[in-house]
DNA sequence: ATAATAGAGGATAATTTTATCCTTTATGAT
DNA sequence: ATCATAAAGGATAAAATTATCCTCTATTAT
């Protein structure tokens, strides 16, 4: 469903989030032990993630990934667009590159309500949220017993 | 959602499946050029699945792929699971190892039902029903305007 | 029996995805 | 000003996926 890219970028993310909540700045080590991504992978998702103005990030001491007031109301739709593209939600299922309405795929009717569903996952609540329910202890972001 | 290999592999089974019915046996050839799919390719993929007793195959003159009583009632949820394996299913979406009730991941809640949704459109109907619906007009497997 | 046909199987390429490393640049602490 | 820190950027490597090719084997038509 989703790449492995954006399935780090997504546990990244929310981590991220989580922790600019408490007015931290995170580097992609702290992020890596966090959430169990491979760090130098998750350090290139994140560059990416920061030139296209989905997460902050400053350089230097006291430097890391943020998330603040101008990416908000952030959603996972918006993190997957922005790794995965939009492939999940508009390419044919079946990869017919004319799949439509009047040239429908055998999957074309019923993969549509998927979708909705999907992206009613991904909007519903704002990452904000989801960071949230991890601090709580409802969700976790990685394996568990970690310190 | 699907690798590659697994569209290919559900667009050359439909067709095969329609072929069938009207006791046809089909190969690789035609139905690449039935289907849009690689050659080579879909003949890496049906061999496998013949292997696998997902398909009937028979080789020399008059030979091709085949589905029949044996194969009656078969469902794309089987031929996903043969060819893309089950994590769309059991997986965790965020690729978590260890993620489960006790311990869910952000998503895992929500990406119940859609997993529930997935399996019903993949399972709702047979094989067969799909390749009907080809035969009549109502879907299709390629892209249009071939003869 | 023989020849033609078509899948089986194995080897190999090409491409994409995943993952790592190293140098440069910016920034904050001192 | 200097130094340490951490992201940016580019290069590279490893693995998986996608794609192709060639020989072998089974089967059918003649």
């Amino acid at each position: 469903m989703f790449s492995r890219a954006c399935q780090y970028g997504i546990r990244a993310v929310i981590y991220i989030c989580g922790e600019s909540q408490k007015g931290n700045k995170v580097g992609a080590k702290q992020i890596s032990e966090k959430t169990g991504v491979p760090e130098p992978f998750i350090a290139k998702i994140l560059q990416d993630l920061a030139r296209k103005k989905i997460i902050g990030s400053t350089k230097g001491p006291t430097g890391g990934f943020f998330v603040d007031g101008r990416h908000q109301e952030l959603t996972l739709k918006q993190l997957v667009d922005a790794i995965d593209g939009e492939e999940l939600f508009t390419g044919c299922s079946l990869g017919l590159e004319n799949c439509s309405e009047a040239n429908p795929c055998p999957l074309h009717g019923e993969i549509k309500q998927i979708r909705l569903s999907i992206v009613r996952m991904l909007t519903q609540k704002s990452i904000k949220e989801f960071a949230e329910e991890v601090e709580k202890g409802e969700t976790v972001l990685s394996r568990m017993i970690q310190t």
